[in-house]
DNA sequence: CTGTTAGCGCCTTCAG
DNA sequence: CTGAAGGCGCTAACAG
């Protein structure tokens, strides 16, 4: 294969140990205990390393010091905007501190993210990020139990005590409602959401909450729980609107659900004539995540905008973290520990974090 | 650390190199050539191997031999629908043939490209993937000539002769501009494009095709070239829209761009007036890309749709065929091979991939 | 059919 | 300050 650290002893007519010790001072995680190399012979040895174009081989280093230098990334899907920017906080964070993402998608399925955990687990990663595809945790604290660090984002599962980063989601949706009744509108739906993961429930509560405070005691049918999706969306705002006496407003779980709430009342007003007012009474969403395409959704009027690229870097350092105190032998401190970074709220009505102005 | 393979000869009453052949048996890659094994012993070792809960180790079988099933993506960004569905797309391909895939991000810069595709090399990854920042391959091509497979979607380079998965970007601007002249529009303008991109050249040549047959010479101001990002789009369209007598229709060079026409064209119309018709008479545009929230962009009259999914898993075979050919001994097939896959042209008053009907 | 024996490329005591 | 030697966990001849 490549040329090896025997091949650059042997240039700079040294042994490898020697070799071995020059590279040590380059590397920030190993610089502290590197042992002295005279600068002389260092100097030859970075020239021989030069001239022959060496690069370690991390598969290697790696079998030596139990230590790949990557940390695995798992998330339910790869197509979602929020995710992905999750995914470039974390690899900015990681990248700057010398270690490398491995990303893999559960597809949703929590046997799949079962499947890829251990997968990473077996690629020797040092530690790893995860939005848990759903709402039961056990195989992540078996993993972690393991002496795996790892660290959540967005979701918290139940059967595991795992540190993790999140939003916070109760307040977002407690102010998008709050918003809205200060709009004047009394009838507020609330949309989507699987119950079962931690996330929107939060998010039902805020709602839920909001309308207490204002003494107002929704109808059972305002809440159309179920999914996540697109699809869940459309299907949901259908069901609305052919009600008697449809809600005036309602507020969205998340930016796929309201996608698909606002197809649905696209597809209302006669398809063709985006352009064209109609007949309708047109209800007004508050919808959970800010994207650059939120300026275009008619219907929208806030939104919730969480701060996915910061809760990426984060949760990149967060497990860095984690990686350097085990490295250090250090047992770490007690129990979960949980972040909950704030929300915005924005009137997309201007715009939003991509054109408009925050409340 | 975890339980090794010596853990498991010794339970089973066995050799290591017996526990070994069994594990053979079960890849995919390996089974062909892999020695039989009595079927009691199998079945002792697989015993074992159950009760010990023991897992391979990659990295271990990485250094040994030479693969570590794992095959780098580096794409210019992460939070881009495109890119993502491609991602998506490789994979799945990769995981069904028993590989993982490694995504980083070079951050649009033709640096931090160099820097990963060697960051990879240095993990061992058997093959790579990449979408390239820049219209320069030099790197990339150094690379493959150290004999690592790889291979390029969506956008060509100079300066390298490398296998690529991409769309026929020509045919898609052609037929997105012959839509735009069937609907009786004239004066059609081209708006972004980083010329020094393969793709972006390619749709320029596609809309000069189609107006060159339409018998029509087009005002040079009415190609607006630079940039493929949302600003881009945004400043060119601003431009347009100051000139005297400004184009009627207009195609998008990519989705980015498109959004950021759209926004312009939002903003112009008085801001949080959404729903009420300018007294401007509205361009007509038409993009390429299609995405779930193409049906919002109220000026969006077609899209050319790229199966960006289907280019992704069309990769991912590519990359594992030439890995296996490499390690199979055989030299390979000749030269560069250029996959293009065709778009398709979606009326997207009607919807698109997401509700529309295509041409 | 199975065991023994060498390493893959690197790091790390332990001597010098 | 530097070299020699052993081994991380696994596979692949080569014997038996």
């Amino acid at each position: 294969m490549g040329t090896t650290i025997r091949d650059v002893a042997f240039e700079a007519g040294v042994s490898t140990a020697t070799v071995s010790r020059v590279l040590a001072v380059y590397e920030r995680e190993t610089a502290e205990r590197a042992r002295p190399v005279a600068e002389k012979t260092r100097l030859r040895v970075m020239a021989a390393i030069q001239r022959l174009g060496y690069r370690v081989n991390y598969t290697a280093r790696g079998l030596k010091t139990q230590s790949t230098m990557a940390v695995g990334v798992v998330f339910p899907e790869l197509a979602n905007d929020f995710f992905m920017d999750v995914a470039e906080g974390i690899e900015r964070e990681l990248d700057s501190q010398g270690y490398t993402m491995i990303l893999a998608s559960s597809l949703n399925s929590i046997e799949e993210e079962k499947k890829r955990i251990y997968m990473l687990a077996d690629r020797m990663v040092d530690g790893m990020v995860v939005i848990p595809a759903g709402s039961r945790g056990e195989h992540l604290q078996g993993l972690a139990d393991t002496g795996m660090p790892m660290v959540l984002v967005d979701r918290l599962v139940e059967g595991a005590a795992l540190d993790a980063v999140t939003s916070d989601n109760e307040d977002g949706t407690f102010r998008l409602t709050r918003a809205l009744l200060a709009d004047g509108f009394r009838r507020i739906a609330f949309v989507g959401g699987e119950i079962t993961l931690s996330a929107a429930r939060e998010r039902l509560s805020g709602y839920g909450r909001a309308l207490a405070e204002a003494g107002i005691n929704p109808d059972p049918s305002w809440i159309c729980l179920g999914g996540m999706e697109v699809e869940d969306g459309y299907k949901r705002m259908k069901t609305l609107l052919k009600k008697g006496n449809p809600p005036e407003a309602m507020v969205a779980v998340n930016l796929m659900v309201h996608l698909g709430m606002e197809r649905c009342l696209l597809d209302m007003k006669g398809n063709g004539s985006r352009g064209q007012e109609s007949r309708l009474t047109e209800p007004v969403i508050a919808g959970f995540d800010e994207s650059r395409y939120t300026p275009f959704l008619p219907a929208c009027r806030y939104t919730a905008s969480q701060d996915a690229v910061g809760m990426g870097s984060r949760a990149g350092r967060r497990i860095v973290d984690k990686i350097r105190q085990k490295k250090s032998g250090k047992e770490e401190t007690t129990g979960e520990r949980i972040i909950r970074l704030p929300v915005t709220i924005v009137n997309s009505t201007n715009g939003g974090k991509h054109g408009g102005k925050s409340l």
